[in-house]
RNA sequence: GGCCCCGUCGUCUAAGGGCUAGGACACCGCUCUUUCAAGGCGGAAAUACGGGUUCGACUCCCGUCGGGGCCA
């Protein structure tokens, strides 16, 4: 049998880490299952669902790759089917037509709770009469669809848990769909499941306590039941489930923020499953080789940026130059950027060179930028920092007299890496007095890309400049 | 509050009756170095607690505590 998995999400949000790794999961297993990976879209909520939002899920699964096979399939299109369904299931009695006002409901939950009992109906429409039922239907009287749950504990198989046991008896008949044509979540997904022969439905731990509801649907249809895996959710920094409201980003603001595909993915399946072995760093080919459902943690995993930010920065530098470059001229959310690829003042080379010295000191692409920010933009800068150590003003201004005397003196021919460092590593036994104040003469920071890289991009004439601005500084 | 799930370094995880409890991120130190980053070397750091079962428990069972989820 072909194994058949869906990622199901509510387009009522931006997608977040959180959702995007159910989504993983689910691909990496129906790729290693050489099986089917459907995308469906949940939008039975008319009020919250968002057309943005759906650009945005299908963006995201995009961007990291996670393309499905099927779909993306709307609820919303398939009402007649779940209109089928439940007059089937109102015909059969499993279901049935429910009048209770929110008034009468709401005093005797109150009583319920008084009385110490679980809140739950009491199934008073499930004893309607046919006459009853017409007489209230003919009359216009507002109503909801109710399962009829029997009242006995039901066990489960959760493929990761093990048997999950749950007293039925705590929910009671509960709603399924507002109208014939209005169902519920707890309708919609089962019947979708069938439908879309789903085989295992592989999804967070938060959904555990809903299916049972969903099983009984099934067993309502006499369909068989899938197979239930629950993962680990992923938990925010502070503890709590990953959500917009914990400052969760969602996974297009990390594309935005410069981040790599490759990099999320790594750090997604790390979370809550591992390869044999120490290995850390994991391509998708090899993931979707080595996973394995059965292998896949139970518990909670908390989401830790900085382990993010260092497979970012291994997958990083890893990319050429001329990589880095295409990654932003073929991303538009990347766009800003193409300034920095653009500039006159450098020829192609150069900007290669440029994008290669900062991005040994990034985390990600648009960082790359920041820490060589000096290539593109004038700078200024505390005369305080170009003291080396405990020298005196006077003392670096001489020392970088001293250099500029030394440049002027290379013919442009010789100004090349080797030459430079053979004369500059002579001028001062202290190398630092030498190299430190040049260097804030050439970026205006305490923190850059060496000098003598940065003087054969800028050139000497630019370089001579700054080194001028800076005696200046000191005079 | 009721029900459900889960508990190995701060974090992600490995070991499923016998190990000096291993790796990775982060942290600290040393090294390299003009600075930063990267690299190399080293360090600190965990089986939540209490009872069983067993010759022996991180591992199996029970309880407590803790974290999380769902419903209200």
């Amino acid at each position: 049998m072909v194994v058949r998995v869906r990622f199901a999400p509510s387009p009522t949000g931006r997608l977040h880490l959180g959702s995007i790794r159910t989504a993983l999961f689910n691909f990496v297993f129906a790729k290693n299952q050489k099986g089917v990976f459907i995308l469906r879209i949940e939008d039975t909520d008319k009020e919250r669902s968002k057309k943005e939002f759906v650009d945005d899920i299908i963006e995201s699964l995009k961007w990291l790759k996670l393309d499905p096979d099927e779909g993306p399939i709307f609820q919303s299109e398939r009402i007649e089917i779940y209109r089928k369904v439940i007059e089937e299931l109102l015909d059969k009695g499993k279901a049935y037509r429910c009048f209770c006002s929110k008034e009468e409901l709401e005093t005797k939950r109150q009583m319920q709770i008084t009385k110490g009992e679980p809140p739950r109906y009491d199934g008073t429409c499930s004893k309607l009469s046919k006459e009853e039922i017409n007489e209230k239907l003919s009359k216009g009287t507002p109503y909801v669809i109710r399962l009829k749950v029997p009242e006995q504990i039901i066990t489960f198989k959760d493929f990761l848990r093990g048997d999950i046991k749950y007293d039925l008896r705590l929910i009671g008949d509960f709603i399924i769909a507002k109208s014939e044509t209005e169902p519920l979540f707890h309708l919609a997904t089962p019947v979708d499941d069938y439908y879309q022969g789903i085989t295992h439905i592989i999804r967070g731990a938060e959904h555990i306590p809903n299916t049972p509801k969903q099983i009984l649907i099934f067993k309502a249809m006499n369909w068989k039941i899938p197979v239930y895996a629950h993962i680990p959710l992923i938990l925010g920094e502070g503890g709590g489930k990953l959500s917009k409201r914990h400052g969760a980003k969602s996974v297009l603001e990390y594309r935005e923020e410069g981040f790599l595909p490759e990099a999320i993915i790594n750090f997604l399946i790390l979370l809550g499953w591992h390869p044999k072995g120490d290995k850390e760093i994991i391509s998708m080919k090899e993931i979707i080789e080595e996973f394995r459902l059965e292998d896949v943690e139970k518990r909670p995993a908390i989401f830790n940026v900085k382990k993010l930010l260092w497979l970012n920065k291994i997958y990083l530098r890893r990319l050429s130059s001329v990589e880095i470059e295409n990654l932003i001229l073929n991303d538009p959310y990347l766009e800003d950027l193409k300034i920095y690829l653009e500039n006159e003042n450098y020829t192609k080379e150069k900007i290669h060179k440029i994008i290669e010295l900062g991005k040994e000191r990034a985390n990600n692409i648009r960082e790359i930028f920041e820490t060589v920010k000096f290539f593109y933009q004038d700078f200024d800068y505390n005369k305080e920092l170009l003291i080396w150590k405990d020298y005196t003003f006077e003392q670096i201004k001489n020392s970088l007299i001293q250099v500029k005397n030394t440049l002027e003196n290379i013919p442009e021919e010789k100004f090349n890496a080797d030459y430079l460092k053979q004369v500059l590593d002579t001028l001062n036994e202290d190398k630092g007095l030498t190299y430190w104040p040049l260097r804030v003469a050439l970026t205006g920071l305490e923190a850059s890309p060496p000098p003598i890289d940065i003087m054969l991009i800028i050139g000497k004439e630019k370089t001579l400049k700054l080194i001028d601005k800076a005696i200046e500084k000191l005079s």
